[in-house]
DNA sequence: CTTGACCCTAGACCATAGTCTAGGGTTTAA
DNA sequence: TTAAACCCTAGACTATGGTCTAGGGTCAAG
């Protein structure tokens, strides 16, 4: 019924450095211990685990995701909106920074467009002439 | 003439932590020491300077700056097919970024839609119940 | 001749998400 | 009984881009 710390990291293919670094981190903890001292994990932390990879794998960071493994554990405490309004905030971080990046990218696309890209010596490249640019 | 690494700092905008960070990095040198040791600069390190400042808004890293710095310093013997190439590599790492910020925002946005968000308990909360679930 | 503002080096510290090692103890199977 | 495979803690190390501190030295004004 329990498993080992090296049990659940291969059933949940995470490694177990990773499992003591997500205790640490406050993610997870194991259900008890052996008498000399070896983690023991249930099924629930089975589950949890799962959580923790769906929640990084939909971009929440493990501080985010230890802040929705508090939602989860106090769920009877919190309602739907405050669970929703979690994730919709995520989403905008999300589109702020598609947005930076997005800018970059056109920037980085002007810079390449201006340039004649041929095997001419560099020393009048626009590219480099744009970046040496004093844009106060 | 010769500017002390204070005066560098407040002409650029830069603080003398940073600009002592990048010449740790191989990012800048200055063009000569005082007698006292006192780090001195000149104007085209102030343009070197700004330099990096439009490369980093760009979104190129510091390592890619002081290789984009090298292309420019050895710019005689480096052609604009070079510098372009360094330019669209870095677009297609953007790109990259890109795709997968919006598979992760895709995620998002259908955790929120199906999700109530009313002021019912979460206890049934789909979006708990997605990031819970088992998906091998 | 002292005070304050500046400069120096070397190294610690922050977040983020781990990975790995050293130096032990335990369990299992031959 | 001994060797392999596992477990433990504590802490170092990785990349990235800085920020800050400790503990000194230098320089200009009053």
């Amino acid at each position: 019924m329990m498993l080992k710390i090296g049990e659940l990291a291969s059933k949940t293919d995470v490694s177990h450095h990773t499992l003591r670094f997500y205790e640490r981190q406050g993610l997870i903890a194991p259900a008890g211990r052996s008498d000399s001292g070896y983690r023991l994990y249930s099924d629930l932390d089975v589950d949890r685990v799962g959580f923790i990879l769906s929640a990084k794998k939909v971009g929440f960071t493990l501080l985010e995701i230890q802040q929705l493994l508090e939602l989860e554990i106090t769920k009877d405490d919190n309602s739907c909106g405050d669970v929703k309004c979690f994730v919709d905030k995520k989403i905008s971080a999300v589109n702020q920074r598609m947005l930076e990046m997005k800018r970059i990218k056109k920037s980085l696309q002007a810079l390449s467009k201006a340039c004649c890209g041929g095997s001419v010596p560099a020393t009048q490249c626009t590219i480099l002439e744009a970046l040496s640019e004093q844009k106060n």
